[in-house]
DNA sequence: TCTGTCACG
DNA sequence: ACGTACGTGACAGAC
């Protein structure tokens, strides 16, 4: 494909050496006016996906003895802790686009059941407010701010009200970056703007939250000292990228080592909410069940009956499940499909 | 078995 | 100068 777009074609091949130049989603977007060919690329590579990942496959997973489809749940996978799911994988069923949502749409509860998704809101923030410490994160939280347009605001200094989509969407970027060990050279791809510029971005974060600037160096001098990273709850990851003389290598270190406290912590959270409301439903006899966890979301099929105390259950228990500071959040939707409970 | 791509968090 | 945002799994195609 890249020979007949780049070197028939002529189009402007831009990104990536290697093995040669890249056809990836964003290179296409970045091409779509040169050609009328690329549209129509794009739209098959959705398709073809959705089709032969899911629409295919998923049909002929289906257990002959109960009619349901199982997914195989992973528990030693992860490095940071997290379940993964596979044959097929369950975590991965689409959501971003129209059609993908279709797919979703048809896991459906059984004739009597609705299907009731909660999802932590914005827990791996929330951990890092709280381990940092940041009154400013806290309290943004803690007033029930809408955190990228807050952190936004914060930088800037500007009226959150006067803030523009892009200038919102930077943060949320920042934000990300944050969480998953920020760099320049990282945030400057996503953004797609000059590295310079990314920096300048960071610096102005690390500034007006200082205490977070504190919490990525001092989880860093420990994991250099100790050789693993810790969650909150003494869950611990060797880092040896940490001790590597390559300082690429070195870099990934620092990064793994940040991002593991917020994913690995978010990680424990929701197992112990899993523990907690698995509990509680057998004690009080409930028919209602645990389906499905996608890291900071949790999937039960519930009898209708049982729809208002469920709910409550599942909001306490995972709330519940330890109390930061900010307090964790759920969001929680019922529908007869999976589709309809995350609206 | 590896690479590129793309689905999710 | 280099080359990186964190974590997974599935698929097609090349070898």
């Amino acid at each position: 494909m890249a020979c007949i777009l780049f070197d028939k074609l002529g189009l402007n091949a831009g990104r990536k050496g290697k093995t040669g130049y890249s056809t990836d989603t964003r290179v296409l977007r970045s091409i779509r006016e040169e050609h009328e060919i690329v549209e129509v690329i794009e739209e098959w590579r959705e398709y073809s996906k959705l089709l032969n990942t899911y629409l295919g496959p998923l049909p002929e997973l289906i257990s002959a003895a109960d009619g349901r489809l199982h997914t195989t749940f992973n528990q030693a996978v992860a490095s940071p802790g997290r379940l993964s799911t596979t044959n097929p994988n369950l975590q991965s069923i689409p959501i971003r686009t129209e059609l993908g949502r279709e797919i979703r749409s048809a896991f459906v509860a059984e004739p009597g059941f609705r299907l009731l998704s909660a999802d932590y809101s914005q827990v791996e923030l929330r951990i890092l407010a709280h381990v940092s410490g940041e009154p400013k994160l806290r309290e943004a939280f803690a007033r029930g701010e809408d955190i990228h347009t807050a952190t936004a605001a914060e930088v800037l200094g500007k009226d959150p009200a006067t803030l523009t989509k892009d200038e919102r969407n930077v943060a949320k970027m920042v934000n990300f970056g944050i969480i998953y060990g920020i760099s320049a050279f990282g945030l400057s791809e996503n953004l797609e703007i000059p590295r310079e510029e990314a920096q300048a971005y960071i610096e102005a974060y690390l500034a007006r939250f200082p205490l977070v600037q504190d919490f990525i160096q001092r989880t860093i001098e420990r994991c250099e000292r100790d050789g693993y990273a810790t969650s909150l709850f003494g869950r611990r990851r060797p880092v040896p990228e940490l001790k590597a003389s390559n300082r690429q290598t070195r870099s990934l270190g620092e990064r793994l080592a940040v991002n593991f406290v917020m994913q690995g912590t978010a990680a424990d959270i929701i197992k112990k909410a899993m523990v907690a409301i698995h509990r509680r439903l057998r004690a009080e006899g409930r028919a209602a069940r645990l389906v499905l966890q996608v890291h900071d979301e949790l999937l039960l099929e519930v009898p209708e009956v049982e729809l208002s105390a469920v709910k409550e259950l599942v909001r306490a228990e995972m709330c519940g499940a330890y109390p930061l500071d900010p307090p964790l959040a759920v969001d929680i939707g019922v529908g007869d499909d999976w589709n309809e409970a995350k609206n």
